[in-house]
DNA sequence: GGAGTCATGTACAAAATTGTACAGGGACTT
DNA sequence: AAGTCCCTGTACAATTTTGTACATGACTCC
């Protein structure tokens, strides 16, 4: 059976250092996991590579000859290394990506760490709904809520947003049932969407629990709900990745089970092989694996 | 931080295969550690190696890039494999291995898959006691249940071995209580040692359980108690190695937890550098660390 | 001779990786 | 157009690997 290649890094790093201390912190790992590496290697080879001193292990004479191959390994990752550094170069130019205002404020928050991932590209962002800017090439990437019925367009889930009620901080506010989070609450002012976007996450959810009750405010975009919570002007159903990092909201319950939103990432056919979009996309679905838990209100 | 070079191992295989599912095969492992694998070592070069068709990976040109590094690897470690395989080469002559008998009988059991993993080493295996054959260098190593307090000795313990109560396995006996296993059984036969002996495993446990009832049959070592039980001459407290794999015995009731008996792995401090007498050391390291269950009577 | 330091070895908990099972998509055949 | 096969992707259970904590031994210094 093939011995792991890793396994030899670690015999190369044992065989430089002479201990089990000193190669481990080389490597980045624990001292008796070099200790197993280099054993199950041995066994492999069927051949001890070390003589163990009780306070240093030495090659044998069959470790000192495998050492010349293992160099070579290494020089030959050392390659790689240099070589992965300048692929990044390859990657370059300009991607627009599109994305609904609180989505774009979202990815425009993390700005900075995909500019430092991706140094050689530049990014525009835009906050937009319409599809239309991507088949007439006015954005790479789209992020939206649903997956068109276009066949030369590609979608990939990037994951699932949750809701929740958010107050301001200061905001007066009781603690809600956990059935019917609205219920205990309809007294206060709400803030939610105008008729033309009823169709936003939570809305229908809000309006039906308000049972015909009237919207203190409403606005067209989350941006909107977002600062005039933050003012105190009442209760919004939020993006938890709208509310949770905000000092000055608070959560008022659970996250709402019935609203969530998935995110899809869109992209044209053609785009999609070239480097720079895929590099961004590879980004943002990085991005959003990470970010999963503050996206899902778990964070 | 440096790639697992294993991971470009299996980059590699799945650069000539083509397909998760056919690399993996030629791994020998899963189709999804493949697809893992690979997407670990892409996020840690910063690149995309593979076009992800719907049916089949294609490296992309900075796949391409890498894999002459990789295939430079491959011919080192192919080069390691072939020196590993020459490696054993070297250690031969003569070991001689020296332990009770019992012991003795259990490591001439597995002499076959010694000699096959040591091909080049003559083996002389003897039954014997004494610790005089070491120092005179009648033996190179010993097996033990006692770590001598001799200088220029080296103890590696080997493991643990277990006792049971063993009868023929048509030998008419009841079921033994938990608490007290002999006190059931004492009006059968019982095997023991000779007064010589006394210090055998298990020997005083069990005159202390007959509580002045006569042995039925004394023998001075192992085996001869060993015959005797699978002839049906009576019960006996046996080594769980001897009495678990043979089907003419059965075992009576459950270990005996008082009654166990450390093995050590004696060797002169000059011997133990010599390849040969280090590998055979490695071998019966090994050996009682895969028939550990045996031995502690748990397979 | 005792204390301190540094090393390895080992047991067990924690973390990471892998395998299994299944879903979904695409290509091919009928 | 429907069915089949093969592939990849994903969730979760199973397995393996790693890290932590501690014991023990060797060496050095006082």
């Amino acid at each position: 059976m093939t011995p792991n290649w890793d396994d030899l890094r670690i015999f190369l790093a044992l065989a430089r250092e002479g201990t089990l201390t000193t190669a481990a912190r080389t490597l980045g790992v624990s001292h008796p996991t070099v200790s197993r590496r280099v054993a199950v290697l041995e066994r492999q080879i069927g051949a001890r590579l070390f003589e163990r001193l009780p306070d240093r292990f030495v090659p044998t004479s069959a470790g000192e000859e495998l050492l010349a191959d293992t160099k070579a390994m290494e020089k030959a990752a050392q390659s790689i290394h240099r070589r992965s550094a300048g692929l990044s170069d390859t990657v370059s130019g300009t991607v627009r990506l599109s994305a609904g205002e609180a989505m774009a404020a979202f990815i425009a928050r993390h700005l900075a760490e995909l500019r430092e991932k991706l140094e050689q590209i530049e990014f525009e962002v835009a906050a937009s709904h319409t599809l239309a800017n991507l088949s007439r090439r006015e954005a790479d990437l789209l992020i939206r809520e649903q997956v068109p019925e276009v066949g030369d367009i590609v979608a990939r889930k990037l994951g699932r947003v949750a809701y929740a009620i958010y107050a301001a901080r200061d905001f007066p506010v009781g603690r809600p049932a956990r059935v019917d989070p609205v219920a205990a609450l309809v007294d206060h002012p709400w803030l939610g969407f105008d008729d033309d976007h009823g169709y936003m996450p939570g809305q229908q959810w809000l309006l039906e629990r308000l049972a015909g009750r009237r919207l203190a405010v409403r606005g067209n975009n989350w941006l909107v709900l977002h600062e005039a919570t933050r003012a105190g002007a009442g209760l919004a159903v939020l993006p938890c990745f709208l509310g949770e990092p905000d000092p000055a909201l608070k959560r008022v319950g659970d996250i709402i089970a019935d609203v969530f939103a998935d995110q899809w990432l869109l992209v044209h056919r053609d785009l999609r092989a070239l480097p720079r979009v895929r590099a961004v996309m590879d980004a943002v679905i990085d991005l959003f694996h990470r970010e999963r838990p503050l996206l899902e209100g778990k964070a």
